[in-house]
DNA sequence: AGCACGCCGACT
DNA sequence: GTCGGCGTGCTC
């Protein structure tokens, strides 16, 4: 028994900073990073996180006591406790957030209130008492346990406690407060029969089966695999291979020739297939491994600036291969997206079941036990996406971040707003791991680290095996439509290029920044445009759905038939959206597979999987998409890539514009060629003059990143400054842009009106009825962040010494994206 | 985040 | 009157 164990401090899942104070119960013997159930409020329970222990008794409040431990193993390693406090300092968001986010929720349990009779009490005649209590009392006859929620359903009233607490009131009823396990074991069923063939019972039962051709059939089969071999046969797997069912095993078991037994089983599937080596590295290769490991004697982390298909993985499996024979461990992280394709596969066909996959796709129960794995050592190497940071990893050696230039690499939908890539580079120092950035197209935050020596940088501008770059060329849109070389959105130039890669056999992929079919409908007569009753944006045409929807807040509604404002029946769609390309490439080329790769088509399961499949195995001839056909496929047969309309990428009303747009198309050009044909790239565009478009189509990136950089720095933003946005919400748009303006003015006397921007009005003003304003500060070089972010945190204090601002809501976004 | 408590408007 | 809607404050 320890003596320090006092008070302990528990991270709770809620959205509260900092931690909360329980008493250890005598004798009790706990340790960090386990989890316990507490009581937090009037009667729910909660899982939490042990913290730290102490001895100092609050003096505000009176403790509760640990209600109990939920297991002896520790879940939570302290330098995990270490990673969550820097991120709640660093992205200026509670403690619980974190956890929440970090933290696999069949883990995080929350108690369900549940109601019982109290023995030998007679419901009371007198008046006073509601007949809804009678009903309730009634019903506890009946069923012993009662839930809250179900309460509420007897009686159908929404508010049910009121009714509850009567009966309480008289003694008649208890409360029973119960956390329900949510990760449930997966069990299987398992056959055996006692029976051999050299039994001289075996013709008996055969005989006494006779009448039942299946059981008999079956029975046999069963014999004859256990002559095999002697591992246990699993139920579901043998009915799959000899056919009959559940039932037809059943009879048999009951008659007692066969017999069921259960055991637990792993979710997780494992890789059965033969390991393969990689093929033999080029010189390229080879320098650059050579180049990273000199960096990273002097640097903690390297960006490896290598193009497309320069063969950057196989460099990462030489790196992987270093680290495991020292006995550390690895992990990769890259974006969602990248997840199911190709490259897991490579990786695993490498490394086989050293390798650990966290992917948003698996359920809860998944990743419980690829987290319980992890924590025990199972896996060398673990490959997710931002999340899988948060794995429980011992004794990491090195930090992949493939794709480093992803924005997806930073949560923007949920508290924390952490990036992976600059959260990775925490881990790894808190680890003392190394960290390795991948991109072809790097982000101008860490290109400038790398410029400045901050971080080291590793060029690879070679391709493998000698593949020539794609041939770029821009086809200006304008031009066409004034020769009217224009079918649809298809220039001229651009069908006649598929036409004559179909007749090569070869294969297309073709990029538009837009899902959807048309985005917006408007009246040609009135002009109306039918909105979102909730939010202030345009709804969007689904054509196979025949619906308009909302983005932002789900909303959906038939597609109109009249104009809601001037009853005219005629309505156009404007906008295009990958839906319409597809149509209109299905209406030019009626005898190819065209099939389309966006977020609405790829919504099932396996969707994806199941889509690239089959466009390696050529049963697809174009591939019509969005953001997702840019990001790590390698299709050998792709010889032609088209970009419908260039300017969609560079219009947005963000600092960042430009260098995405970049990326984006020389990530799609990166699609084409891979193999020895050169591949071309045909990029549509209005203003083809953009230099952005010029630069791109030349590969030209440091010319790009050189020129973007002396705006940034000209106009203040990243990489020379850091921003902190504040988002203020509220039901009420005065309110809430009152809120938001005392708030940007009790900080203006530290800032000037080049660092403290807003309040304003996002382009999108009203989501699901909420109204939005913004204030952006930005930090300069000579300033301390940490010391921002104080200030910003005793404004939003001194802000809520004002009653009417309080019920504004207010959220931090660190390095805002 | 829950949940209680309190105030207010809408109805069996 | 009572139900349900919301604003407000508190939770170790």
């Amino acid at each position: 028994m320890s003596d320090k164990q006092t008070f302990a401090e528990i991270i709770l899942p809620l959205p509260l900073d900092g931690t909360f104070t329980y008493e250890v119960p005598f004798g009790w013997d706990l340790k960090v990073g386990q989890r316990v159930a507490v009581q937090f409020g009037k009667r729910k329970i909660y899982t939490g996180i042990i913290h730290s222990f102490h001895h100092n008794k609050p003096e505000l409040y009176k403790t509760k006591f640990i209600e109990s431990i939920l297991e002896e193993e520790v879940f939570v390693l302290p330098q995990q406790i270490k990673l969550w406090e820097w991120i709640v300092e660093y992205y200026m968001c509670s403690l619980g957030d974190v956890f929440k986010n970090a933290f696999p929720t069949a883990l995080k349990l929350e108690s369900d209130t549940f109601v019982k009779l109290v023995k030998g009490k007679e419901f009371p005649a007198e008046e006073g008492i509601s007949k809804n209590a009678y009903l309730i009392w009634e019903a506890l006859h009946h069923r012993s346990l009662i839930s809250v929620d179900e309460a509420a359903d007897i009686l159908d009233l929404k508010s049910v406690i009121p009714v509850l607490k009567e009966l309480l009131d008289y003694g008649l009823i208890e409360l029973d407060e119960r956390l329900i396990e949510k990760y449930t074991p997966k069990i299987e069923y398992y056959i055996q029969t006692e029976i051999s063939l050299q039994d001289d019972s075996l013709q008996d039962v055969l005989s006494e089966l006779e009448k039942a051709p299946k059981q008999r059939e079956l029975f046999f089969q069963l014999v004859m695999r256990q002559q095999q071999s002697s591992k246990p046969i699993l139920a579901s797997k043998f009915i799959k291979e000899f056919g009959g069912s559940y039932a037809t095993l059943r009879s048999l078991a009951d008659k007692g020739i066969i017999k069921f037994f259960e055991d637990t089983s792993d979710r997780i599937q494992e890789f059965d297939e033969d390991l393969h080596d990689i093929h033999a590295l080029s010189e390229h290769q080879q320098k650059a491994i050579d180049e990273i490991r000199t960096n990273l004697k002097e640097h903690d982390t390297v960006l490896l600036h290598g193009v497309t298909s320069s063969g950057k993985t196989e460099i990462y499996i030489k790196l992987i291969e270093r680290v495991l024979a020292k006995g550390k461990k690895v992990l990769y992280l890259l974006p969602e997206i990248s997840l199911t394709t190709q490259l897991t596969q490579r990786l695993q066909k490498h490394f086989g079941n050293q390798i650990g996959i966290y992917h948003s796709k698996f359920n809860q129960n998944e990743r419980v036990e690829l987290w319980q794995k992890t924590i025990n050592n199972d896996y060398q190497i673990l490959i997710g996406a931002r999340s899988s940071m948060f794995l429980p990893i011992q004794d990491l050696g090195l930090i992949i971040v493939d794709e480093e230039h992803e924005t997806s690499l930073k949560q923007n939908d949920s508290k924390p707003n952490f990036h992976a890539r600059d959260t990775a580079l925490v881990l790894a120092k808190l680890e003392g791991a190394k960290t390795i950035l991948g991109s072809a197209t790097p982000s101008l935050e860490m290109y400038f680290a790398a410029k400045q020596g901050k971080i080291g940088y590793v060029e690879l501008s070679h391709r493998f095996g000698g593949v020539q770059p794609p041939v770029m060329e821009i086809i200006d849109l304008r031009r066409a439509q004034k020769k009217k070389e224009l079918n649809g959105d298809i220039s001229m130039r651009l069908e006649n290029q598929i036409r004559d890669t179909f007749k090569n056999d070869k294969q297309v992929i073709i990029f538009q920044n837009r899902r959807g079919y048309a985005p917006v409908m408007e009246c040609k007569s009135c002009g109306h445009t039918p909105y979102c009753p909730n939010c202030d944006v345009a709804l969007t045409y689904h054509r196979l759905s025949h619906q308009l929807k909302c983005h932002y807040c789900g909303h959906s509604q038939a597609k109109p038939n009249k104009c809601y404002q001037c009853k005219s029946v005629e309505l156009e769609t404007k906008g295009i959206g990958t839906e319409q390309i597809e149509e209109d490439l299905l209406r030019i080329f009626p005898n190819n597979s065209i099939a389309r790769m966006d977020v609405d088509s790829m919504r099932k399961k396996f969707a994806f999987e199941k889509l690239i499949k089959a466009f390696e195995n050529r049963e697809v001839d174009m591939l019509v998409g969005t953001q997702m056909v840019t990001k790590g496929l390698d299709f050998e047969h792709v010889n032609l890539v088209g970009i419908i309309r260039a300017d969609s990428l560079l219009n947005f009303p963000d600092f960042r514009a430009h260098e995405r747009a970049f990326q984006r198309i020389v990530q799609v050009a990166g699609r084409a060629g891979r193999r020895k044909d050169r591949g071309l790239v045909l990029i549509q565009a209005f203003s083809a003059e953009h230099k952005i478009l010029q630069y791109a189509s030349q590969f030209k990136y440091h010319e790009m990143a050189q020129e973007i950089l002396y705006e940034r720095r000209d106009f203040l933003y990243p990489p020379f400054v850091k921003m902190i946005e504040i988002t203020f919400r509220h039901k009420n748009r005065d309110r809430c842009y009152k809120t938001a303006n005392y708030y940007a003015e009790s900080l203006r006397k530290y800032f000037d009106e080049k660092t403290l921007l807003g309040p304003e009005a996002p382009s999108i003003a009203r989501m699901n009825n909420n109204y939005y304003f913004k204030v952006l500060v930005k930090i300069l070089p000579n300033q301390s962040a940490k010391k921002v972010k104080i200030l910003l945190k005793d404004a939003l204090e001194n802000l809520h010494q004002v009653k009417s601002f309080r019920s504004v809501r207010i959220d931090f976004d660190v390095d805002p994206y």
